[in-house]
DNA sequence: TTAGGGTTAG
């Protein structure tokens, strides 16, 4: 059977999100030839040469789809060694998938732009859009601004690019000075602002930011800008109730996001009645909704309760991601139920393809700890596949202060120094496990080497209180 | 050429 790249083109837009045909379909375009230059230049019309370029691009976005960022770069390696030459649609997916990809996208960013750069398509507005958006979740933002102040007509979506590389990179001031002189704002520029506001912790900037966004009669809040504004109600619950009734009246449903933000909203400030109306309240769901429900009630000490969603999102069809893991890990811990509690862990990568992260081992070593089995506990983090951090020594160190244990909470306690010499609650920790058996010299001492490496404990800060 | 840019859950 002979398929035109033409025809080929057309069924990778067609399945542009489904895994298992875009494989296939990358496989055939192999086959043919199609991913090569045409061999013979002679029947180059002006359509024809543009259709391997038109391939990779939809083939690196159907990649980038279907998460595999990595395949979306290495398709963009294949493309210039065999000379098909990139266009201004190649770089938005790039950008996308290095930001993907890579916890430090600096990296790639910077030859990515000299890339876009040599192949002259950086006046494109979607290219450079991308690259401030790049730049700036890569903590280059003068570089970010660089890119935006080479626009000479910047457009509303290039503009909430760089409001939200202000925020993301934590400069506030030059955030709102910017949103301020924007000529126009859409809600991508309001549920931004709200958000920078959020994630620097000023609650009550980001609420009135919302309140005045509603004023804004050319502006609809939507579900994000509703996510953004319920986070920031953790401190004023009937705030946040406002605007759960205000959803209510006029949105068409609460979507999974919206009511996850209600149900963590409502775990977080004590009211689970509200949390479990939410939740059962909901026609649609996501895991994440499953995971703030197993959160809600494991915080309000149900955590046979919350094991019990567990099991129910399962039969309901829903996959636990790694913030489920954390919860129920939490869970078992509180109620002391090691085995479950290692099996579920051991569970994890075979049977639900979720790979043990940093936060996981932390909560094995405290379900290890706190039941007094500290030597596998230790021999749990030997075993670990990276370096324990600051939290996961953390729990063992918590755990030998609840045992008595004072020799492996002196040998933690070294491993914490050399891992994270700034961690003043861990110090405060270990310097009470000693002064709970009269070992005052010792406390003494670890007070002094706090000091020496300038730690200071905070004031008001209860030693028996953080236990 | 018609594939490409900005906001949201722990």
């Amino acid at each position: 059977m002979f398929l035109s790249p033409e025809s080929l083109l057309q069924l990778l837009q067609r399945f542009i999100k489904n895994s298992i045909q875009i494989k296939q379909i990358h496989s055939l375009l192999i086959i043919s030839g199609n991913l090569l230059p045409n061999p013979n230049p002679n029947t180059n019309s002006s359509t024809f040469k543009w259709i391997p370029t038109l391939l990779y691009n939809t083939l690196i976005r159907a990649y980038l789809n279907i998460h595999l960022p990595h395949t979306t770069l290495l398709l963009f390696t294949h493309m210039l060694s065999h000379n098909i030459p990139p266009n201004p649609h190649t770089f938005p997916s790039l950008t996308k998938a290095t930001v993907a990809a890579y916890t430090t996208p600096s990296l790639i960013a910077k030859p990515l732009y000299t890339q876009a750069l040599k192949r002259g398509v950086l006046s494109d507005p979607f290219v450079q859009t991308s690259f401030i958006h790049l730049y700036a979740k890569s903590n280059c933002l003068s570089y970010a601004q660089k890119v935006f102040d080479e626009m000479p007509e910047p457009c509303l979506v290039s503009c909430n690019a760089m409001l939200d590389g202000f925020c993301k990179n934590g400069d506030m001031d030059s955030a709102v000075s910017f949103f301020e002189s924007m000529p126009v704002r859409d809600v991508y520029s309001w549920t931004t602002i709200i958000n920078g506001y959020n994630k620097r912790g000023c609650y009550d900037t980001a609420i009135r930011f919302f309140q005045r966004c509603l004023r804004d009669c050319s502006v609809k809040a939507n579900e994000a800008t509703f996510v953004s504004v319920l986070s920031a109600c953790v401190h004023s619950v009937t705030f946040g109730k406002q605007i759960h009734g205000y959803i209510i009246k006029n949105e068409d449903q609460v979507t999974p996001f919206i009511g996850t933000s209600l149900i963590y909203l409502y775990g977080k400030t004590g009211h689970l009645d509200y949390a479990t109306k939410v939740f059962e309240s909901m026609l649609k769901k996501e895991t994440c909704t499953w995971n703030a429900m197993i959160c809600a009630l494991s915080s309000h000490g149900k955590d046979k309760q919350a094991l019990e969603m567990f099991d129910k999102m399962k039969i309901e069809g829903y996959h636990p991601n790694e913030v489920t893991f954390v919860g129920i890990l939490a869970a078992c811990s509180n109620c002391n139920l090691i085995d479950l509690g290692l099996e579920l862990f051991d569970s994890m990568l075979p049977q639900f393809g979720v790979v043990p992260k940093m936060e996981h081992y932390g909560c094995v070593v405290d379900l290890l700890g706190r039941s007094g089995f500290l030597a596998e506990a230790k021999d749990f983090i030997s075993r670990m596949p990276f370096e324990a951090d600051a939290s996961v020594l953390g729990a063992l160190l918590g755990a030998c202060k609840l045992h008595g244990d004072i020799d492996l909470g002196n040998e933690v306690a070294k491993r914490l120094l050399e891992v994270d010499p700034q961690q003043c609650g861990q110090y405060i920790v270990l310097s009470s496990i000693y002064a709970d058996v009269e070992n005052w010299g010792h406390a003494a001492f670890l007070r002094n080497v706090m000091v020496g490496v300038g730690v200071h404990k905070p004031p008001g800060y209860s030693v028996v209180n953080s236990m």
